[in-house]
DNA sequence: AAATCCCACAACCGCCGCACT
DNA sequence: CAGTGCGGCGGTTGTGGGATT
């Protein structure tokens, strides 16, 4: 007798959650727990099956999921993890509070591994174009000239040394650093509140709304919220 | 304005390890 | 020990939306 696939039996949904059923299955966990999540769905009366259930909890529902980009330090970190274990986004999920495997393996697929490939090789025209810009930098210091290294820059600049340090100076020395360097030329930095960037201040005042964020919602909610937010920060 | 391309991310799938019988 | 069920994990895909042509 074979295994029966988790989401074999007819009738059961499939797709993108909708905000009804993410209260129904939050409810139900509130107020059962999740001690069988095979059995979940039929308890709660969701056409769902227990695979589909854990995974809407573990990875979007939970409360004590952090939402928003992530910062430096936690690329930083993955980074760092990666090097150590490789692929394994569960142990590094563990490392990193309020982020979920999925969400880290993401990130790495679509951020951070494209970051190290564009890593230049020493002695190419990029990596040479890349340090006459470093070495142009005009900051109010008016210590452009005496900048040769990342830390320098950084230490200046408030953005991050460590990372660029401990991974490779060139590989965060592009477009998304180079705006951190002068948010001024990116008009949509400060309004783009889906940026977990911490630099930003209306990140820093999402952060002391996050016990209010503990709830309920799905995708259409939060970016509500967010935008909700926004406002109130943006007011004088 | 329409078509196409590209990207980000939520969700699915198949496999594995462990606990239980 | 073998069979079974379940939770968990990592790889992959589907899709919506923005950017580009």
């Amino acid at each position: 007798m074979g295994r029966n696939p988790c989401c074999e039996k007819m009738g059961l949904k499939k797709g993108p959650w909708t905000s009804e059923e993410d209260l129904t299955l939050v409810n139900y966990i509130n107020e059962n727990g999740h001690d069988n999540w095979r059995a979940l769905p039929k308890r709660a009366g969701l056409l769902r099956c227990g695979k589909s259930c854990r995974l809407r909890w573990m990875n979007y529902l939970r409360p004590d999921i952090k939402r928003g980009n992530f910062t430096r330090e936690e690329e930083e970190t993955i980074i760092k993890l990666h090097q150590e274990l490789g692929n394994r986004w569960s142990v590094m999920a563990a490392k990193l509070p309020g982020r979920t495997d999925n969400e880290i393996k993401n990130v790495w697929h679509t951020h951070l591994k494209k970051k190290l490939n564009k890593k230049p090789q020493p002695g190419t025209e990029r990596s040479e174009n890349r340090i006459r810009k470093t070495e142009s930098f005009d900051l109010d210091t008016d210590r452009s000239s005496e900048l040769h290294s990342s830390s320098e820059i950084s230490s200046v600049t408030n953005t991050t040394a460590t990372i660029a340090d401990e991974v490779c100076l060139n590989t965060y020395l592009d477009e998304s650093f180079w705006s951190e360097v002068f948010p001024g030329d990116d008009s949509s930095a400060t309004s783009d509140f889906s940026s977990g960037n911490s630099d930003y201040p209306f990140q820093v005042s999402m952060d002391a709304l996050g016990s209010d964020l503990n709830m309920v919602g799905g995708t259409d909610f939060w970016y509500d919220l967010f935008y909700k937010a926004e406002e109130l920060i943006m007011l004088p």
